[in-house]
DNA sequence: ACCCATACTTACTTTTTTATTAGTGTGGTG
DNA sequence: CACCACACTAATAAAAAAGTAAGTATGGGT
């Protein structure tokens, strides 16, 4: 993936803010490049599969949607259900934790469309 | 400041994102690096001159704290007063629209303060 | 003339993120 | 045996974000 170095001031400050503001560390799980995107989907529908997700995040590349995934996974967010098929089928979820989150990201969806830009 | 490309993919994703889904658009307003950092302080400080967020920002540079104000200034989230005098004195503070996030943000600090990690 | 305070800018480098394109594994089907 | 489905991975390049260090502006004080 993409290494980070474990010393740049950038990675300094971003894991003190992490550990000493509520905000700093509910961003760093959400505030993925289309982590939102894939939160807001599973809100909505439950499960969904890798390609179904593709196709729902109109302009999404194969290793972003499997990063952000990844990410989601080891976070705690989201479930991967690997159903050991052939062809593979894989469904996406989101956990209890992930969940948790529910209230809070339907107010900012809210407040976002009262004020989309146009 | 950072010249972005128009019609970089990146780019493109991200404006349609943010037209189509208000989860997108709120975070655009406060997902910067150091945005919600700003505005938490801000929150609870009422108004806070430049070099007192530099102060409480731990780690942060010149550079980013000038275009992080800038950027929440030009979104409307933070008025910038300016009390012309010298030495200069330039006073931060959220606008309305920006006060409008304030129940979601507390329980954003909430939630993150209940789950940090360690 | 020189220095101070305050709120920034600027130029240049490093770090980090994202795009792009091609490839992997596996069992079943024709 | 070639090909398909599906969920990914890998390598490389491009783009974007952040760091670093020095500079700007200006009125007043010494």
């Amino acid at each position: 993936m993409g290494n980070r170095k474990e010393n740049s001031t950038n990675t300094i400050n971003e894991i003190y803010w992490k550990e000493h503001c509520g905000l700093s560390h509910t961003l760093s799980l959400i505030g993925g490049r289309w982590k939102i995107n894939i939160i807001a989907f599973l809100l909505h529908e439950e499960k969904l599969r890798y390609n179904e997700l593709k196709e729902r995040l109109v302009g999404i590349s194969e290793r972003m949607l499997a990063s952000q995934l990844k990410e989601l996974v080891n976070d705690g967010m989201v479930n991967r259900i690997d159903y050991e098929q052939f062809p593979p089928k894989v469904e996406y979820e989101l956990t209890t934790f992930g969940q948790s989150l529910k209230e809070i990201l339907n107010q900012m969806e809210d407040w976002g469309q009262a004020n989309l830009p146009g």
